[in-house]
DNA sequence: TAGATGACTAATA
DNA sequence: CTATTAGCCATCT
């Protein structure tokens, strides 16, 4: 199983309100130093509608900025729906909503 | 083959 | 928390 396959199988885990980091994921998978190339793996071609892209974000608990996956509105209506707030700046509590490395089988 | 790029992170101030 | 610097590595040109 490739690299980025890992990633999406990581990230379709994510719990619904919930959220993940890249370096998080890297490190679920055993590779923390790749946490660019999850990024990477959710630009190139993520499974559409399979893989919540919209639940990875980086450190800072900010979204992806640029192309998501429809546009940054969407996105972050989606998250709000799934319960998380943004705070004034348009990021979130990562304290609450960061998600838990589970017992991860990888 | 080499250099630049990027949906990143950790360390430091 | 913000800003800056350096390290990282698969892909692109």
């Amino acid at each position: 199983m490739g690299f980025f396959e890992k990633v999406y199988e990581v990230v379709k885990r994510i719990p619904k309100g919930k959220v993940a980091t890249y370096g998080q994921i890297a490190r679920i998978i055993g590779e923390p130093r790749k946490a660019k190339i999850v990024g990477w793996a959710l630009h190139s071609n993520p499974y559409k509608g399979i893989v919540p892209c919209h639940r990875v974000v980086n450190r800072n608990g900010e979204l992806s900025g640029g192309f998501a996956f429809g546009g940054m509105e969407i996105q972050r209506k989606l998250l709000e729906d799934e319960g998380i707030i943004f705070d004034e700046s348009g990021r979130i509590n990562l304290r609450k909503y960061l998600r838990k490395e589970n017992g991860s089988e990888y």
